[in-house]
DNA sequence: GCATAGAACGAACGGTCGTGCTATTTTAGG
DNA sequence: CCTAAAATAGCACGACCGTTCGTTCTATGC
């Protein structure tokens, strides 16, 4: 069956470039995508794969967006069905530890954040742009928790999300690097103090 | 004047080449390290750069022993001269984000750690081994500050260690990311709250 | 002062990179 | 069915990669 929504061969084969795409950035980073490499993966020629993006950064970007748009869909849109405050807050945390768990590589952005930190150019500022997005929403769903009276009053929107971040990119390095059972957790208990540390 | 120890002139440009090479890895990360740029920046030939290593993994295993050590010298040494039990701990605690917080660059480790998770070979060997060591370091540190009845009975070590890391990794990617006055302010904030929660 | 070993050089190799071009094939609309 | 357009292939290019080899320079011990 067709998809739902008719697509152009074109941007179907584009799609399947940029999820091929993703499965080399998550295991070689963002500098290791390269275009001949990616063309023998989704068996096509260099050329016809260039074709598609006209430069190799601008295939960076959209994988880039990619990632993104999949974090969203698997962190915080299933996050949204819990009620404002304290359990949608939760969820996220929940979701993304799991997020991270469940992945069979790195996280495409967590990479990117750390090839490109010192890297100025289109790259580095769409990952800061995102960055800052998913910060801001972090500490926006902080602040409805602190609105809604369950957060003690001295709570800081912008400090409890840099701590709730703070686990998620720990869970992420040990996960990968010592691919020992028990590190899920270890961050879920840490995220478990944590949040009781503030909460009213 | 010469060096205290007296070193032949190999090791002596053996060494520059490293130390050129630790800057380089913290903008450009490991697979960014080339035989071909390291010796412009020193001013050499790629075969005279080549013939000090052998090759070019062999360079980079060099250069992640230097960043090591770099690490343990700036970090752990200093700290050994605190008291045993809570002060040599928030010592550890202090210089290491002090480390991030003053070092012109990313830390190689931290950028080895992601560029190399899912990459089995001599390297990723070499990062979980100084990973894993500077974990049970830290938490050997926790351990004598509960074994001093400096911390609550139920602290775990293991589990304190975890999120002592979380914060340094998490005052790592905003400040290279966001380069904004007031992540280490954050990032101590949230390790004095960590350390004071642990506390008896 | 000379012989010897270490250090550095320069050129070259095969390979891969991103990127243009030009064909050729395949798709989609009238 | 036919044709214009989109999609893909093929090929060549310059640049850079790690590595090898033979040579040259330089420091050091006798």
């Amino acid at each position: 069956m067709s998809p739902a929504v008719a697509i152009g061969k074109g941007a179907a084969t584009r799609d399947a470039v940029i999820k091929r795409a993703l499965s080399i950035v998550r295991t070689d980073g963002f500098e290791g995508l390269t275009i001949g490499g990616i063309a023998q993966a989704v068996s096509m020629s260099k050329s016809g794969v260039f074709a598609h993006f006209g430069s190799r950064e601008d295939l960076q970007l959209a994988v880039l967006d990619a990632a993104a748009q999949r974090f969203t869909e698997n962190v915080f849109l299933p996050a949204i069905r819990e009620k404002r405050g304290l359990p949608r807050l939760r969820a996220i945390a929940r979701h993304w530890l799991n997020w991270f768990a469940s992945e069979g590589g790195g996280c495409p952005m967590v990479s990117a954040a750390i090839e490109y930190d010192d890297r100025p150019g289109p790259i580095r500022d769409k990952i800061v742009g995102y960055q800052k997005r998913l910060r801001s929403e972090l500490t926006r769903a902080v602040q409805m928790a602190i609105d809604a009276g369950e957060m003690k009053s001295d709570c800081d929107a912008e400090q409890l999300a840099f701590e709730i971040f703070a686990i998620e990119l720990a869970l992420h390095h040990d996960i990968r690097l010592f691919r020992r059972d028990g590190s899920l957790a270890r961050a879920e208990r840490a995220m478990h103090r944590l949040i009781e540390a503030y909460r009213a």
